[in-house]
DNA sequence: TTTAGCACTCATCTCTTACGAGTGCCAACA
DNA sequence: TGTTGGCACTCGTAAGAGATGAGTGCTAAA
């Protein structure tokens, strides 16, 4: 059975006007379609065959036909035309980015729920840390008596903070010292050699002083941790709500997509560009009823992190792609901006 | 009529079911309860005046009774036994908090997220900054050629850092000089005072140097902001999917709980202890489905912020008030140590 | 290969009926 | 006077019976 060219428009066909209706697509309908110009009898015949070869699925023996997995991936591999952006599409994902000195940290929280508005999906945006990032600065700003700013500068420009509280009066002199120490034993380490057991390596060397600072070390441990774990935020979950495809199972997947654990490693390790999971196609068993696009955000030359969109199956593929690939560039770009120095110089 | 006795038992008892079975009562239900000693029938003349008196509510002729609001008015102001906490419940409270060294943010955070979990209601966390709260000193740490982070130390202890990108070489010469003046013009101020005007007339200050260094006076005036608007926490407001009250209303009331704009006024004006509104008696339309309870926590004496608990009117009152009370009080004496200083000193 | 015709399936809607939980009211009783 | 049993009544809910109609598969003719 050849997959000729009317078999993809009917299949096409089908497809679009699933994604629009929700309803099932039968025989009818689908001859009134301007490129498919032959009888109902004869799209019956073809749907029977689009069945057999595994795109088509029937609710029940009366209804239409709505497509499979495999329909919707053949629809996106080769058959969908995609919708490029107009200018004022374009101009509004522009809008969404239209913040002076953006916090990096703010940035992709305000974009994760930005970009659900935007599309009507849950979101998804995490960061990542190349192994090769190491730690650049350590200084510590005493801010009160017995309080200071930690902060730790990463290679890669990220800049974490975390206030201190002591036991003790700090001076000028404990600070100077403090921070010469800690950027001696922290500096031009990866943040992922900066384990517990490197933490306590380096508090060993404080000999007795390593109770007073301990929490000051701890602190440092915790920033570091923060950065190369990076972040990850959630956008808009509520929105699945208003898909009937969810009237029983909200919760569950709205639980899901807060789980980091879970959904992390799913989202993280995609190739370049957008990726999409169809139903069936997810590993994770709550998110079969969904689809998933994940596309990563780059530094310069370097992946930084990934956005994902979760919705239902029946999403309309055609413009999400692309509206999903141009704003993880424009988040790319806008954080290249923030993050302009050491992008690719040091990667080795 | 007279509220008597029975009556009085036969609201609680009427109240105490419907909240644990979500299906009006009936009078031969309520025949059976050990303090309601007399036949259906009884009942029936006594629920019949309590009906009148606008206790009760029926949902159709030949249903059970439910309380109305003020029938749930007079059932936790006067009638309701509260459940004191068992050792076990406190434990397991203080075991929500047992972080050493807690982020002020990240703590009220976790404790939004917590309370969401431990009660089964969506939460809503929020701090409120005294208007006396001055500016303490302002900081400036250079952090790479042209990267610097700004830090705002409030006089309440509060501690923001921001990352500044500029586009010149920051020396510590540059450094210093902007660190002088920064403290000279902005320590002593309330944050209340640091308004968008306040940080022009500052910046003409500086003459031919204030578009130089426009970016750092914006970023204070920002950091100064975040301090005083506080921050805005919500939690587990999936929770409220749950419960079949929501079943076509959850979309609408979890938009409403991250609208600070809508939701802080209603928990922010309250007085101490823990305030209930109870359905009608919200004042936002929204949340007239819904029951809201509201605990402030404090700092010392000052009042600190509040935590709010929302879920459906035919909540657990009774198990739910003493463990908000407990919770925001276990929330303010982990801030107190956090910001052990300044509390009550200057306010005035 | 395409198409018209036709019998068949099956979800959905509507109408009817039966059921039962709960009520209100009344008369009798302590 | 308060309490109780009895009884007719209400009304939401569940179950069953048609009726409807969208859509199919198959067959035979063009």
């Amino acid at each position: 059975m050849r997959f000729d060219d009317r078999k993809k428009r009917i299949l096409s066909a089908i497809v679009e006007t699933y994604i629009r209706t929700g309803e099932p697509v039968g025989s009818k309908t689908l001859s009134e379609f301007p490129g498919i110009c032959v009888s109902p009898a004869t799209v019956r015949n073809e749907m029977a065959a689009l069945f057999e070869m595994g795109f088509l699925e029937q609710p029940h023996t009366s209804a239409g036909r709505i497509p499979s997995h495999l329909g919707y991936r053949a629809y996106i591999d080769g058959l969908m035309r995609v919708k490029p952006l107009t200018e004022d599409e374009k101009d509004g994902i522009d809008a969404l980015f239209n913040i002076g000195d953006p916090d990096p940290d703010k940035l992709l929280a305000d974009a994760a729920e930005a970009l659900a508005e935007y599309t009507g999906c849950a979101t998804v945006a995490m960061t990542t840390t190349p192994h090769y990032v190491t730690v650049e600065h350590i200084d510590i700003v005493p801010a009160d008596e017995s309080t200071v700013v930690l902060l730790v500068i990463a290679s890669n420009g990220v800049v974490k903070s975390k206030v201190c509280r002591l036991g003790f009066r700090v001076n000028t002199g404990i600070a100077d010292f403090f921070r010469k120490f800690a950027n001696d034993r922290f500096c031009g380490h990866t943040l992922k050699d900066i384990s517990a057991e490197f933490v306590t390596a380096v508090s060993v060397q404080l000999g007795d002083y390593s109770n007073v600072f301990n929490p000051l070390i701890v602190g440092i441990y915790e920033l570091c941790k923060e950065v190369y774990d990076g972040q990850y935020y959630l956008g808009g979950r509520e929105k699945l709500l208003t898909y009937n495809e969810y009237s029983d199972r909200a919760l569950e997947i709205m639980k899901l997509i807060s789980k980091r654990d879970e959904l992390g490693p799913v989202i993280g390790n995609n190739p370049s560009g957008v990726t999409v999971f169809i139903g069936k196609e997810n590993s994770l068993s709550q998110l079969m009823g969904s689809s998933l696009l994940v596309a990563r955000f780059n530094i310069g030359e370097n992946d930084c992190g990934t956005i994902g969109l979760i919705g239902p199956v029946r999403m309309d593929y055609s413009r999400l792609i692309p509206h999903l690939e141009y704003f993880a560039e424009k988040l790319g770009t806008l954080l290249s901006i923030t993050y302009q120095r050491k992008t690719g110089d040091e990667n080795g």
